[in-house]
DNA sequence: ACTATATACGACTATTTTAATCGTATATAA
DNA sequence: TTATATACGATTAAAATAGTCGTATATAGT
């Protein structure tokens, strides 16, 4: 329970690697894939995302890849985490007012703090500290 | 993402109902599940889990139920999550060593401390103030 | 211009995890 | 004896996650 995703798990060693690597290389898909054992279309995939989201920037064409982009410095382990997965929460009814169409949950208020908790937890963690 | 699980969800709210009972009273499965809209042959398997983990009590026959047995104020949200749900982390290999059968997992320090802020905060956290 | 290598992206499939159901046995108060 | 409750394993269903496939596009090098 409350682990985080393969997804999630890649896109942060791919930022380690790029991060890493001299300021002006480019890291193709290919080079961390192979390096770190991640399918390669899965990764792929995962960096076209961190591309759109502007946190890497993609170069084209043969001697191509990606270069970070975006100062992670600045970027909050929640914010990052958000990006790829959407709301971060322990129960879905944190951004959702279903609430499990439970009739009255009588566990709403105490649970809220919790999570809150655990997002001011994420939230003062920048990505740099665990990609530097 | 890193949502805790329905079936954590319903236990606390058991729970939390039971603490709210008279002191000598006992609820029942079939009370709870209608009350909160639960399945009850799921509530019910839950419920006779947290009794063989000697969290609460079972009393068998007409009339029968569940009442609290343990002292909630000294059982933290941790060790709870950990009976039901088994090991908690944010990665598998905090338990296990595989570690996605990476070759060099880069990120493997810098998650294993983020991990333990996380298990802390829930180490911090009792029961009771869930419950109460 | 051609080719090799790289990103881009949607559709699809597979796997794993979580959630829920079913059937049957046992205990016990009334 | 009966009705109501817990006990528990087996099974199925649903949802979330992980991974694959096919095809298009961009571009550096030749
Ligand atoms: S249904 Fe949202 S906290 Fe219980
Ligand atoms: S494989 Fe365990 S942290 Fe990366």
């Amino acid at each position: 329970m409350l682990k985080i995703t393969r997804k999630v798990e890649y896109a942060l060693i791919a930022l380690r690697h790029m991060q890493q690597a001299s300021e002006h290389s480019v890291s193709s898909t290919t080079e961390i894939a192979t390096q770190y054992g991640i399918p390669q279309h899965l990764l792929a995939k995962i960096l076209q995302q961190m591309a759109r989201d502007n946190l890497i920037q993609a170069l084209k064409g043969p001697a191509g890849g990606y270069k970070i982009k975006a100062d992670l410095d600045k970027i909050s382990l929640k914010d990052f985490f958000e990006k790829l997965e959407g709301p971060l929460g322990l129960m879905d009814c944190y951004f959702n007012t279903d609430c499990l169409q439970m009739k009255s949950c009588n566990i709403l208020t105490p649970l809220q703090r919790i999570n809150q908790n655990m997002r001011d937890m994420f939230s003062k963690t920048t990505l740099m500290e665990i990609t530097q």
